[in-house]
DNA sequence: CTATATTAGTTAGACTACTAACGATTAGAG
DNA sequence: CTCTAATCGTTAGTAGTCTAACTAATATAG
């Protein structure tokens, strides 16, 4: 069992690195990174424009992250900081045109990605190892 | 099968990025952060001294990522750099007395935690898991 | 043996992430 | 209403990662 919890450690940080890594390659050519692209996605997603705390939030990253990466994306045109008449302390991250066109891109791309690489794997393997990662997050969460 | 594409993808790279996290916490009273415990661990479990260009590979990083994690590792005194006779290229790793010791809590502690959070674990699903992960790895690897 | 290619390590610059400390603003207790 | 809490965004410093370009040394083709 031990082993067997070694191998599973070892398993889930290599894959998720490689993968990491292989989509980042593979977005190259559109100039953004992953964790550039997931800002973007989340902002896009959300029905009315997201504070930058609460994207900070959504993504598992610290407000401090998230000024640095809000300075990039701006300053790459992807989207602009628009101050909230209602609370002067927040800013709503808004997406350019140029941000919408390249999520969708991205988005693409992504799914593509995906599929590929699940595309030989078994279904019912799949569920079993998500519904695995999931509880396992879960409670990974729940620790202080 | 899309769905279960999307949910995979988020379930591995959440919860691979929750544990590094939280075991980043459990042992920061030992001063040391995953990467550097785990650039010691392969250091220490080698027969022979490593090179620098052999630890960046068995970790999965560049080699001038590896230059900055032995910097700081020797500026920290758990590690020495000890230029190789036969290849005058080379510097071979080599743990000092601090670093051993490190190693000595950093294991118990990992595998401690390994073992709390997978307790409740079904085996047959964690080997299907692991078994999953391991193929996609290798997946992952071909790609050019 | 010599010219070329490869390898080991380094430096420099960029990106992503963290914590700690801070100013401005808002929300809440009394 | 006023004083204090909490929240939002920011800056500064550090860690870990990458790529690209470089030096020094070794290996190999001819």
């Amino acid at each position: 069992m031990t082993d067997l919890a070694e191998r599973f450690s070892g398993a889930l940080h290599n894959t998720s690195r490689a993968w990491r890594q292989a989509l980042d390659r593979r977005l190259k050519y559109l100039g953004v990174s992953q964790a550039s692209w997931m800002t973007i996605a989340m902002a896009a997603k959300a029905r009315s424009p997201l504070s930058q705390s609460e994207l900070a939030d959504r993504l598992g990253v610290e407000g401090a992250t998230m000024v640095a990466m809000v300075d990039r994306l701006v300053k790459a045109g992807l989207i602009v900081r628009e101050p909230s008449a209602k609370d002067r302390r927040v800013n709503r991250v808004v997406l350019t045109e140029a941000g919408t066109l390249l999520y969708g891109k991205v988005l693409a791309e992504a799914a593509a990605f995906r599929k590929e690489l699940l595309a030989n794997m078994d279904p019912q393997q799949l569920l079993v190892a998500t519904e695995l990662l999931e509880g396992l997050q879960g409670a990974i969460d729940t620790i202080p």
